[in-house]
DNA sequence: CATATCCGCATTTTT
DNA sequence: TGCGGATATG
């Protein structure tokens, strides 16, 4: 630790702030500092409670503990906010009126509920959009107002019909003993409002930590608040540069205000970087310098000059999966890298598609974070909600779910009518949908009230099973019962060994869930939490061979020697939509700065001159933010600039300056310098199997040779050769560019489809 | 009521 | 382009 790290970590006595750069070492001092604390300042474990971005580093920095003083040390409390929050409400249940059993909803959870509100108040989905208002309430709530404060404040239709809204969904949370995400912030708020509960926390918790702290909210705040304001020990880390969660609520005054906040405060500034090299470091201060109302930085590093950062103009999108795997495997095979050391980051869960096709066709193995969440993909939502009802039957969203699958003939009109019983008798949808089993219901189809009466045949079976039998096991016998697997199939064909494996590896969740020893909450709603809270990040190995693909949102927090960034574009990064926002431009740079400071070692930027979007094909402009990157970091290269139909591509050729891109100069957009295309490929040498390399390539690109032929027309009838099927004619050629196919006749009359990039072929003739 | 097919719309970012 | 909701048909 240098000086002032030393000086935070052995800090005693009122609140600290450790303002600080990126890669400065803020997330390495918090842990440094708990461990302090209880090593040398004699706090114990249990009187700790560290807020941590992930779950991962939540058990990590646990695992830290427990190796610095035993199994004492589990007593303390690390998680990010909403599993803190969770823990606190399942002890504290009953104060609230809530049940301990109450399932956490998510986001899709939430929509159902709240679509169902608006069903009842016969607002149509098509004028209102849910999803919106879902949005807004969510933000009410983040900002810790009640329906009632909202309904107060309300200006205009909208509003007060989003306060009519607010209401409604929140009893019907209430109602179906839910909580949703918001609710694992608001409700510990509420709890401990409540001056005994409130005092009685504080003195267990005499030391708060939070990392990242610049991207807290008003309710986190207050939770922080409620906790700290008698003993003062709070002590939290972050960067204001680095805050990207503004959209969904987080304040950047809660650390710009820190003092005066905390009049008692002692603020730490750490300005020497450990990750970065200075060029990385020189563009990414360049760039977040153009904010205005920051609490400004100066970072430096003893770290020697490196590399600059590499922007790459692309003719599209595959153009750039391509660039970006090649310049992967150059460097793991020249330079001698693993795949973890790759990070692939980008503005917006769509583009990751292109980027797996292509490093799968490429052999390049990869690590997806993010975007559909593996517990929310359909299949397992159906599972678990089976065991969603088992533990809480009043969850009508997942009763919703689960009443017609498998198909038991109960559609729209039937769900209708067990709904509407429902409410008028004043009791959960299971039980009207039991009624109605049993004959004093609603009156559907007799074919469907038998159906149901089979329905908790399984249901009842299983709850029995519950108390003897482990949840893996009950479970098992539900997807047994309900033929599961064959309704999969039934669906869709095509998916369904995919789902199934999908659902089989819950199963092995729920197993290594209950074998886990000493577990705070091993029931099933624990088990139930854990996933509804658990996100990618949290699985995410990042020392395994695997290339990261994640947003950049994702990344924050983490490091890699290489970062690629993908789709730096105007519209893209900047986001067009952020420019409705106040202050969004801001918010997009301090994302890219966030990006930047991701890297160790190397940066890679791409821009594209087109992108496919919806399926149509978009000209792009190059980022603003690339012209923010101060020239002398920056070494711009263009890639081939254009492909034609029936020519393999992809050379690097070099087109732009070396040096200095600046701002001029780039009015023709990018990667079209070449002229047009048949001139183009005129000044291809006829024939060229393995190219040599352009000489102009600098040596900061990975070397690499290319496994297609370039600047060849390939045409059907022509004689190729493949290294392990031998001779062959080109049958038929499809696709163009770096996805050019060409279905080839072997001998024998082996009919092979190749990527022509990727087959290494000889041209005969 | 289930199934097939069509149409329209979407992509910002996440707990 | 691709999914999910809406509509038509059996
Ligand atoms: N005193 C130090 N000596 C050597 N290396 C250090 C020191 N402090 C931090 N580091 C290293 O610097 C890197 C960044 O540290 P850390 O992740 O804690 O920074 P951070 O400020 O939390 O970054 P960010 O805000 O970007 O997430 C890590 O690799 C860490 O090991």
């Amino acid at each position: 630790l240098n000086p002032p790290q030393k000086e935070a970590v052995e800090h005693r006595g009122g609140p600290l702030l450790v303002l600080a750069g990126a890669g400065s070492g803020k997330t390495r001092v918090l842990t440094r500092r708990v461990a302090h604390l209880i090593g040398v300042q004699g706090a114990f474990p249990g009187s700790i409670l560290a807020v941590t971005f992930t779950n991962k580093a939540a058990g990590e920095m646990k695992e830290r503990i427990v190796s610095l003083v035993g199994a004492a040390g589990k007593n303390c409390w690390t998680g990010t906010f909403h599993s803190i929050g969770a823990r606190l409400l399942r002890r504290e249940a009953e104060r609230l009126g809530l049940s301990r059993d109450f399932t956490i909803f998510d986001r899709d959870d939430s929509l159902s509920s709240l679509r169902r509100v608006l069903n009842a108040l016969g607002i149509s989905p098509k004028e209102t959009s849910p999803e919106s208002l879902l949005s807004v309430i969510s933000r009410a709530k983040n900002d810790m107002m009640s329906p009632a404060d909202y309904e107060r404040e309300s200006d205009g239709p909208y509003e007060r019909l989003v306060a009519q809204v607010y209401s409604r969904y929140e009893a019907a949370l209430r109602e179906q003993n839910a909580l949703d995400f918001d609710d694992l912030l608001v409700q510990p708020v509420r709890l401990l409002r409540d001056e005994d509960v409130r005092q009685q926390y504080a003195h267990r918790f005499k030391h708060v930590l939070v990392d990242e702290y610049q991207d807290t909210n008003k309710c986190q705040y207050e939770f922080l608040h409620a906790l700290t304001v008698d003993h003062r020990q709070l002590f939290v880390v972050g960067d204001d540069d680095q805050s990207i969660y503004r959209w969904r609520g987080a304040d950047l005054n809660n650390i710009l205000d820190f003092e005066r906040d905390h009049p008692d405060a002692k603020v730490v500034r750490l300005e020497q970087n450990y990750r970065s090299t200075s060029m990385i470091l020189g563009a990414a201060n360049s760039v977040i310098r153009r904010n205005i109302g920051r609490k400004g930085k100066e970072l430096w590093t003893e770290n020697g000059d490196g590399h600059p950062v590499l922007v790459m103009d692309v003719q599209n999108e595959q153009a750039e999966a391509l660039a970006v795997l090649k310049m992967i495997k150059g460097c793991m095979q020249e330079e001698n890298r693993t795949a973890s050391e790759f990070v692939v980051l980008y503005r917006t869960n769509s583009q990751s598609r292109v980027l797996e096709t292509t490093f799968q066709q490429g052999g390049v193995p990869y690590q997806l974070v993010g975007g559909v969440r593996f517990y929310e993909r359909r299949e397992i939502k159906d599972v678990l909600a089976y065991l969603r009802l088992l533990v809480n039957p009043a969850d009508d969203t997942a009763a919703r779910r689960v009443i017609n699958v498998p198909a038991r003939g109960i559609g729209k009109k039937s769900l209708e009518d067990l709904q509407e019983f429902a409410r008028v008798h004043e009791i959960s949808l299971l039980q009207a949908m039991r009624r109605t089993a049993e004959g004093h219901g609603a009156a559907i189809r007799a074919a469907a009230a038998d159906k149901l009466r089979g329905f908790f045949l399984i249901l009842d079976g299983a709850a029995a099973r519950m108390a003897t039998s482990p949840v893996a096991e009950v479970t098992e016998q539900i997807l047994q019962d309900t033929d599961y697997e064959q309704h999969l199939e039934k669906e869709n064909e095509r998916d369904a060994a995919t789902r199934w494996e999908n659902v089989l590896e819950v199963l092995s969740a729920m197993q290594e869930f209950a074998d886990t020893p000493e577990r705070e909450d091993a029931s099933v709603a624990g088990f139930l939490q854990e996933v509804t809270l658990a996100t990618d990040l949290d699985n995410y190995e990042e020392t395994a061979p695997r290339v990261t693909l994640m947003t950049l949102h994702n990344a924050k927090g983490l490091e890699f020697p290489w970062v690629f960034i993908t789709g730096v574009e105007e519209g893209l990064f900047p986001h067009a939509n952020s420019a409705n926002e106040p202050d969004g431009l801001e918010e997009e740079r301090r994302l890219f700065y966030v990006g930047l400071t991701r890297a160790r070692e190397r940066v890679a930027l791409f821009t594209a001159a087109e992108r496919r979007r919806f399926g149509g094909i978009n000209a792009c402009m190059p980022s603003q933010f690339l012209d923010e990157i101060d020239p002398d970091f920056v070494e711009r290269k263009s890639l081939a600039p254009d492909y034609s139909r029936g020519r393999t591509g992809g050379a690097y050729r070099n087109y732009g300056p070396g040096r200095g891109a600046g701002s001029g100069g780039r009015s023709g957009g990018s990667g079209r310098a070449g002229g047009s295309h048949d001139e183009w490929r005129g000044r291809q040498p006829a024939r060229t199997v393995r190219p040599s390399r352009v000489d102009d390539t600098p040596d900061f690109i990975p070397s690499y040779e290319d496994e297609s032929q370039d600047g060849v027309t390939v045409r059907p009838g022509m004689r190729v050769r493949h290294p392990s099927w031998g001779e062959g004619v080109v049958d038929a050629v499809e696709g163009r560019g770096e996805g050019l196919k060409l279905t080839i006749k072997f001998r024998g009359g082996v009919l092979k489809k190749v990527l022509a990039i990727y087959a290494k072929l000889e041209l005969l003739g």
